[in-house]
DNA sequence: CGTAAAATAGTAATAATTACTATTTTGGAA
DNA sequence: TTCCAAAATAGTAATTATTACTATTTTACG
């Protein structure tokens, strides 16, 4: 492994920001710093992060992935409208809408709860 | 509203289904039966049918989509293999992995938690 | 310095879904 | 039945986030 500005001013940029930026906004910002900058770079670094386990990796159905300094156990929320990212940190299922809803104030359009597994069938070898 | 034989051979083949499939595996299957079908067709039906919810669409990142006709209020469990989907009632956030893993003998890798909000600011309309 | 490994820049490729347009189908009315 | 406007389709092109690729540059160590 060895040093490279940029994997460097992204990870700063990344560990400072507080707005689960995408990579497209990392590379726009840290771009007027370094001029030559490519994007693929920002995605390179970002992945490398994440299976550094510094970042976490937010997949949103349809939108850009989004990157979370924050590593606890925690869900989100995405604003339909605007699309900003607001962590919530876990409570039981039955009470999340409303602790949501008390929290900040939004109305809950939908959630998607997820679970990537190995299943059986695969676990055994099968496939 | 005007029928086609397109349409109503897409929701007969997505209604009884259990296997949660993807837009092309419905087009796959029925252009056999419907020769010059097209995809679009296909996408443009099922969009219909989740806006008038006979059926769910459930978003999986960076894969295709998969539709549901099971309507009810329920978790799904990827297999990061085989990419087979599996219902989940739902229960406790806590208890999930627990039940998970008691249900189907299959290990939880992760979990996407995403609540889709209109959030405070773009609620007042500021935005 | 010299050099090999690692990283980058910039471009091309990928892949799911949506958009677009010309053609066909449907269903009600003359 | 025949006409016709609305609706639907087929087939192609466009979109868009991300990944892959390759030539060039940078790093770090002997």
């Amino acid at each position: 492994m060895k040093y490279s500005k940029q994997r460097d001013m992204i990870l700063q940029y990344i560990t400072s920001s507080c707005t689960h930026p995408t990579a497209e906004m990392v590379y726009k910002d840290l771009k007027e710093e370094i001029p030559n900058l490519s994007l693929g770079t920002v995605y390179r670094n970002l992945d490398r992060f994440v299976k550094e386990n510094l970042i976490l990796r937010i997949k949103i159905p349809n939108d850009k992935d989004r990157f979370d300094v924050n590593t606890k156990k925690h869900a989100h929320a995405i604003c339909t409208k605007c699309g900003k990212v607001t962590d919530i940190s876990l409570k039981r299922i039955d009470d999340l809408d409303y602790c949501i809803h008390d929290l900040f104030k939004c109305k809950v359009i939908s959630k998607s709860l997820v679970f990537y597994t190995i299943c059986n069938e695969c676990d055994k070898g099968g496939i």
